[in-house]
DNA sequence: CAGTATCCTTCCTGATACTG
DNA sequence: CAGTATCAGGAAGGATACTG
């Protein structure tokens, strides 16, 4: 496993940011966001493109930052369910600002949007 | 050079991301904030560990961004002053919130802050 | 279904030396 | 002063095969 930093920091958003990038991040907090939870295969299709060696990652990082909640059902077939903890929900709300500054950053730039289906 | 993406983007915060990822790029943020103008030199002294070559490349990235105004003196020796434009000013803003968030979780975690000195 | 385990590539970053 | 050029390292991301 990769990616441990945590620190020093040089601000605020360098703390922030370490929490976030990564490739899907904030595609993921949009998942759970929007649906409030979600299966380990749902992600998977939610996120086009998305190998299942960087899902998990990204996901056992998020949860070990505290943002993600993972909970096991132990039956068989296994089930596992990710949704957000109070502070992902935070995260997510301070993000907001930001997404709306590259909204109309992709609208001015006149950028490509890949869009996501519904399931 | 690196670094050229701009799309297709999943969504608003992929492509503010893009924009401002980049190891010095929100403390470069943070400088012009702070002092309005800054030179060469002075950023670097800012930005403490940063190389000229990823100054410089971040800052390059940042101008074709329209994030950042570059002014050239043509004198001897040289002189060149960066600033921010408002498309970074508006940046600057839609970041705060991230900010905050990000400085209450180094608060939450411990984590160390570099201290960086005023000039 | 929900992962592990490897291997491989590419991109990002850094160190160092040199210049108009 | 404000860069450019080159070389080298490491981390992030991806492809594929296998498992409880």
């Amino acid at each position: 496993m990769t990616a441990e930093r945590r620190g020093p920091y040089f601000c605020g958003i360098d703390a922030a940011m370490d929490v976030v990038s990564g490739k899907w991040k904030s595609l993921i907090l949009w998942e759970l966001d929007a649906y409030g939870t979600r299966r380990f295969t749902e992600l998977k299709r939610g996120l086009p493109g998305v190998s299942e060696k960087m899902l998990v990652q990204h996901l056992r990082e998020m949860e070990a930052d505290g943002l993600v909640h993972r909970e096991v059902y132990r039956e068989v077939p296994p089930r596992v369910e990710y949704s957000m903890t109070e502070h992902g929900v935070s995260l997510n709300a301070a993000l907001a600002p930001l997404g709306a500054w590259g909204t109309e950053r992709i609208r001015r730039i006149g950028a490509e949007k890949i869009v996501l289906d519904a399931s």
